[in-house]
Formats: C-alpha cells, sequence, structure tokens
DNA sequence: ATGTCACAGCAACTGTGA
C-alpha cells in the first residue's frame, strides 16, 4: 500500500506530468494540492482513464484539493477544516479509503511575514491541531498529508540562514508542527531518514532545482496505529526535472 | 531585489499568488 502526496501547481496545465508520474508510480492514493481550477474543471475523465476514483474540492484560479485512490471509491468524509464558516478557501479534504482515514491539506504559505497572511496561516494551523486531536480520538488509522508550507528544521532546508524571516520557516511555524508532531503523529519521511537532507521543493527561480536549492514542505503525518505499519517512504525528486514540472515533488510512503 | 510559473480577464498583456 503506498499513499503519496504532490503539489501539482495546476491540475490542468500538469495534467501530462501527473498522468506520467501515476503510470510510472501506481501510488494507491494520491493526495493533490494546488488544483487551481474551479469544482467543475477538474480533469476527471483523464484521471478515471488512468484508474483512479477521486473527490476534490476546488476554486477558481487558487488553492483546490483532491484525493485520488486506484481501484477503489474514495468516501468523502469532510470538505474544509472547521473553526471558521467565513473561510472559503479549498485547503483542505478528507476521505477515507481502503480502511485509512486520509486528510489532504494544503497549509497557507503566510508571505509575506508578518502580515494579515501570516495571521492567517497561523488560525488556520491551529484550526489544523484541533482537527488532528479529533481525529486522533477517534483511534482510527490516519494519515494527515499535503503540503504544509513549513519547512519542520535546519537539516530540510538549503540554506537556513536565508530563510529565518520567511513564513515558511518562522520559529511560530515551526513552533505550530513540532506541537501538532507532539501531539502523538509521526513525521513519515523524518522517522525512516533522521539525518538525510531531504526537499521536496525546488524554487523556479535562481536555478533552484539545478543548485539543488531545496526545501522540504510536503509531509505525511501517521497516527500511532498507521506509523506501526510504516515500510518505506521517499521523493520522486526526478519529477522535478521533466519539462513543464510543478515546483514541488511527489512524495510517498509504503506500508 | 532577484526572476519563473499558472491562471484570470481578455484578446496583448498585466495583475496576482506562490
Amino acid at each position: 500500500m503506498r499513499i503519496a502526496t504532490f503539489n501539482v501547481n495546476g491540475v490542468n496545465g500538469r495534467l501530462p506530468v501527473l498522468l506520467r508520474w501515476l503510470a510510472e508510480t501506481e501510488p494507491d492514493v494520491v493526495c493533490l494540492q494546488e488544483l487551481k481550477a474551479p469544482q467543475g474543471g477538474f480533469p476527471e475523465a483523464a484521471i478515471k482513464a488512468a484508474g483512479y476514483a477521486a473527490v476534490w474540492h476546488g476554486q477558481r484560479s487558487w488553492n483546490g484539493v483532491a484525493i485520488l485512490a486506484r481501484g477503489a471509491e474514495p468516501i468523502e468524509t469532510r470538505r474544509g477544516l472547521p473553526g471558521d464558516d467565513d473561510d472559503i478557501q479549498s485547503r483542505y479534504i478528507e476521505a477515507a479509503v481502503k480502511g485509512i482515514l486520509i486528510g489532504c491539506l494544503y497549509l497557507p504559505n503566510g508571505n509575506p511575514a508578518p502580515g494579515a497572511k501570516f495571521d492567517y496561516k497561523l488560525r488556520w494551523f491551529q484550526r489544523l491541531v484541533r482537527h488532528a486531536d479529533a481525529l486522533l480520538a477517534h483511534g482510527v488509522p490516519v494519515a494527515l498529508v499535503g503540503d504544509f508550507n513549513v519547512i519542520p528544521t535546519e537539516l530540510d532546508v538549503y540554506k537556513p540562514e536565508r530563510w529565518l524571516g520567511d513564513a515558511l520557516f518562522r520559529p511560530e511555524v515551526r513552533d505550530a508542527f513540532t506541537r501538532l508532531v507532539n501531539r502523538g503523529w509521526t513525521d513519515a519521511v523524518r522517522e525512516l531518514h533522521p539525518d538525510e537532507r531531504i526537499y521536496t521543493f525546488w524554487d523556479y527561480l535562481r536555478n533552484a532545482w539545478g543548485r539543488n536549492a531545496g526545501l522540504r514542505l510536503d509531509h505525511l503525518l501517521l497516527s500511532p496505529k498507521l506509523a506501526g505499519r510504516l515500510k518505506s517512504a521517499g521523493v520522486d525528486a526526478h519529477v522535478r526535472g521533466w519539462e513543464k514540472a510543478s515546483d514541488h515533488a511527489p512524495v510517498w510512503i509504503e506500508f
């Protein structure tokens, strides 16, 4: 069983990249972020033809999240985080797939910081922590998966000093991530590779991919039951080198 | 600041967010 997450940066603009990667790696469950497509603009037919059923929460221009399952129908359990009825951004969708509850999230970027966008990020994070607590309380196997827009530690960034003031790396955000994980979650990739420099994102600017100037932003957090079944984890970094690539690479775990 | 990408609105290019 393989679960993957991929910030596609435009599900229609990147459709050839997405389909090529799906055919190559055949993950069982896929969480997508940054669809950048309205609800009616999701390429459902092409994804179905690739063997995947999907639930998604679209939004025009920005955001948008989806959960894909190979040979199974994801049963949607929630769209949108609780705690703010005025938040209309499509950043969270949740579904049950093959006995696992999957929360697919796209945490706000938060730049520029400080400012209104950073405040929104911190509020969204607090809502996520509360909801994550509720999920753990159910006692079922849960994975919280997606683009957290958080560089957790200095090991997750090519040049830490350059990112100190950035909304991806500011102390408040790193603390929030650590607090979330410490409530009972396992950062799957870091658990299996405690000392490795691992990146999942390379900026389009300044030849970041060519210089391997990367960040680790995409994470898979596992509830205790699921963490005990973890066998392997990695990043499909080569996908970042393809034509018309997203600025993120897919990240995956295996049970 | 740098300088790359997708998408919206609109029909060439600028604005926005990342």
